[in-house]
DNA sequence: AGTTAATAATCAGTGTACCCCGTTTTAATA
DNA sequence: TATTAAAACGGGGTACACTGATTATTAACT
């Protein structure tokens, strides 16, 4: 009776189900991340894709979509209003005039590089509540969960280049 | 070395990023739910809004907002969609002129009891590459950190009657 | 060479999630 | 009672996430 109660056609407590949490934990850590990083104006996203272009320079759209989880469609829209503020450029590659190549301007460099102290207070405040073991613990679970479910996304991601787990 | 490898101005990976995780864990749920629940065409949100109207009849919006987590302005898009599809009705209360109550019709509550199954064929897909102790600690932690961040979200969910944790 | 495959990107459309601002209605207060 | 505050809702706007279809370019194959 202390799991469940589904007691004749009862429903399930929202609260019980995984899909319920992981989305509260979303709307949360988004509404932290961008009340700690309010100043530049720049979302968890365009955050991930800044920084996908800083960890790998002169990439195609393709390219950083799998380096920051996102749907291909999205990221042209992120880099687009990216460009749109001159934090971004883009160009058409010489080699394959099929691809768009991305890259940080200075001031989008600057701005990327700035932000990761904001991004660690957004980081220390969402955790806070968890002490360190249990931080590390649920860390490791979700590591293992997206890394296990990777291909079911329709933005499958790239794994880190040296996992150690 | 094990655990960052900051050397000289690098940028940490977004896989040490607990928000990059919670947003790939979100949308890896998402596409699994989408995939159970093909034959109703309901998303995972418009689901909490029938199972919140399921577990509490005769609600106004903003009562369903509380009990499903989701942002006021929101669940009027949502619930407009469910009406659209004779899923809900809405009508003005006769004690409060400005609330609009919402309700489940016949066919609604149909779909809503029925989808039980695919949303739990969902959960296990999600949480099957986790030994059941894992997903017990992972869903411990999660509510943990939900409950003690619940306010930070623009959608303060209300807490479960009876929690026993 | 010419046809076909596959690839990179774009566009149109739906749905979620949130913001700000304003309107209507109710409740609280002077 | 008159004024004010608060609550519920709606409209307009931005951004993310994904689907499906289409176009341009490249690669692969007969």
């Amino acid at each position: 009776m202390t799991k469940t109660g589904d007691h004749a056609g009862s429903i399930t407590s929202l609260w019980e189900r995984p899909g319920y949490l992981i989305r509260r934990l979303h709307q949360i850590h988004v509404a932290i991340f961008l009340e700690e990083c309010a100043a530049y104006n720049i979302t968890p996203v365009q955050y991930a894709v800044m920084t996908a272009l800083l960890n790998r320079p002169d990439s195609d759209q393709i390219t950083i979509a799998q380096d920051a989880g996102i749907d291909r469609t999205n990221v042209a829209d992120v880099l687009a209003r990216l460009e749109q503020r001159g934090l971004v450029n883009r160009r058409r590659s010489g080699t394959d005039r099929r691809m768009r190549i991305a890259n940080l301007t200075a001031e989008g460099t600057r701005i990327a590089r700035d932000m990761e102290h904001a991004s660690l207070r957004a980081q220390s405040k969402l955790m806070k509540p968890l002490s360190p073991e249990k931080r590390e613990t649920l860390m490791k679970l979700m590591t293992e969960l997206v890394e296990a479910n990777n291909e079911f996304s329709r933005a499958p991601a790239r794994m880190p280049p040296e996992a150690d787990l």
